[in-house]
RNA sequence: GGGAGAGUGUCCCGAGCGGCAAAGGGGGCGGACUGUAAAUCCGCUGGCUUAGCCUUCGUAGGUUCGAGUCCUACCUCUCCCA
């Protein structure tokens, strides 16, 4: 049983959300009494959002679930600063232009968790950009205004900047100043809309409680943090990271059936948590798969991977990579869905060079990189381990969907279709 | 402004008495074992038309039969003093 009151902190605790929150019980009694408006940070380094954003998104997700306004607020004039939190260099500084087209990307993205115009007035989610503000701001006045609130001394002392001076490595002035900005967005975000929380991942705690100081000190506002846990999967790997790069939400750049596969390939200790934070399933129906043991708790990894999917590409989607999965590995059988590549018909005549088909299907990048896949036993044609790296495709290989299917190890399958 | 030091295989870290396609990690990929898991073990981790050839160690020159390694200039970064 939770110990909050509130709708809103219940599910979050209820589902691990919750590491830190800086006065419980006011924020609780807050919540339980009256529509609070929240917000959470969200940078614009990247076209898309990935499956490391997916937490707060969900946060935001819940909030308004349980009756709240979250915004989700673009780092549009932060992006151009960048964090030192957590990160060891500099960030590359992007130009106006593509912070701009990135946030259209993510902003697409948002619409499928929060519903912004849904009519309910009060409630629908905003979405904000920080630029708005910060583009804007005047330096004389903004040092006299927010400047006079800082201590340097207690900047120096927060963790995220003493890491890099500990380890000797340099901060620039620009970076220093991306916790006063994230403060400053903090007041002007309660200035705007009445948003008096301010959730994060727990790197964010020392940002985020420099903004309630100075909202206190400002205009005397009462703020609250809430941050969630880092997750790293059980073997402490950082989510959201494979081979082919990030997992992205955006289904152009990671297809919903990549995207199904990386929730499938899930590790059994990571399960249970991954069913609370990144499905909206019951936590009676999640408390039942978890205790599934062995290889029963694939059955949990199917579904895991199948209500990911939904949530971000629509069920839809989602049922089709489950069923093209379930062909592929459970039947053996070839399965239409599979991700293909086209290459011209007239190669199958002469003689189609193994290593050119496995660079085509995307397998390797260069034909060296098939070559040593061959010789490692790596890749297959129709299922047969190819063992000469000079074997030609033909027109015999062709199966009678009129395909040849490419494998390389035993979960990355392509089909090359002939045109 | 003065002084000291650093930039290595386009994922990261990091060795490198003038013979180097360049040690070692991490990460990643493939194989074995499995449950499309984890752990473990093995292999691979510049390019090509692969007995060979081509291109790589901040940039541009120089010395040398031969330069990541020595010299010169330049660029970038870090630290210390002012």
């Amino acid at each position: 049983m939770s110990k909050y009151k509130s709708a809103f902190l219940r599910v979050l605790d209820e589902r691990g959300f919750i590491n830190q929150i800086s006065e419980p019980e006011a924020l609780d009694e807050l919540a339980n009494n009256s529509c609070i408006t929240a917000y959470i940070g969200f940078d614009c380094t990247a076209a898309s959002l990935h499956v490391g954003s997916l937490l707060p998104i969900m946060m935001l997700h819940w909030m308004q679930q349980t009756g709240h306004r979250p915004i989700a607020l673009m780092g549009g004039g932060t992006t151009r600063v960048g964090d030192p939190s957590g990160k060891d260099e500099s960030r590359r500084i992007l130009t106006e232009d593509d912070i701009n087209s990135n946030l259209r990307g993510i902003r697409a993205i948002f619409s499928k968790f929060l519903t912004f115009d849904g009519g309910t007035a009060g409630k629908d989610a905003i979405m904000a950009n920080n630029a708005d503000w910060l583009n804007s701001l005047n330096y004389i006045d903004f040092l006299r205004d927010v400047g006079k609130h800082f201590s340097v001394n207690r900047m120096l002392s927060m963790d995220s900047v003493k890491m890099r001076i500990d380890r000797q490595q340099e901060l620039s002035f620009l970076e220093f100043n991306y916790m006063i900005l994230q403060a400053y967005d903090f007041v002007e975000l309660n200035k705007r809309t009445g948003c008096v929380l301010q959730m994060g991942g727990s790197d964010q705690w020392g940002n985020i409680v420099s903004g309630i100081d100075l909202g206190r000190r400002m205009n005397g506002a009462q703020l609250f943090a809430l941050t969630s846990p880092l997750i790293t999967t059980s073997s402490g790997a950082k989510m959201g990271k494979t081979a082919a790069g990030a997992v992205w939400l955006d289904a152009t750049m990671v297809s919903p059936y990549e995207y199904w596969q990386f929730w499938r390939n899930t590790e059994d200790g990571d399960v249970e948590r991954f069913l609370k934070y990144f499905t909206v399933m019951p936590l009676a129906e999640i408390a039942r798969l978890a205790a599934l043991k062995g290889q029963e708790i694939n059955e949990a990894k199917k579904i895991l991977a199948t209500e990911a999917t939904a949530l971000v590409h629509g069920r839809e989607a989602a049922q089709q990579a489950e069923e093209t999965a379930r062909k592929t590995f459970e039947e053996g059988a070839l399965a239409e869905q599979l991700p293909t590549a086209e290459f011209p018909r007239d190669n199958l005549e002469v003689g189609y060079g193994v290593l050119a088909a496995a660079v085509k299907a995307g397998f390797a990048f260069s034909t060296g990189e098939a070559r040593r896949h061959i010789q490692g036993g790596g890749l297959k044609v129709n299922d047969t381990t190819v063992t000469d790296e000079k074997m030609k495709l033909t027109l015999s290989d062709l199966t009678p969907e009129g395909v040849i299917k490419l494998s390389l190890g035993r979960k990355r399958h392509v089909l090359m279709k002939p045109v």
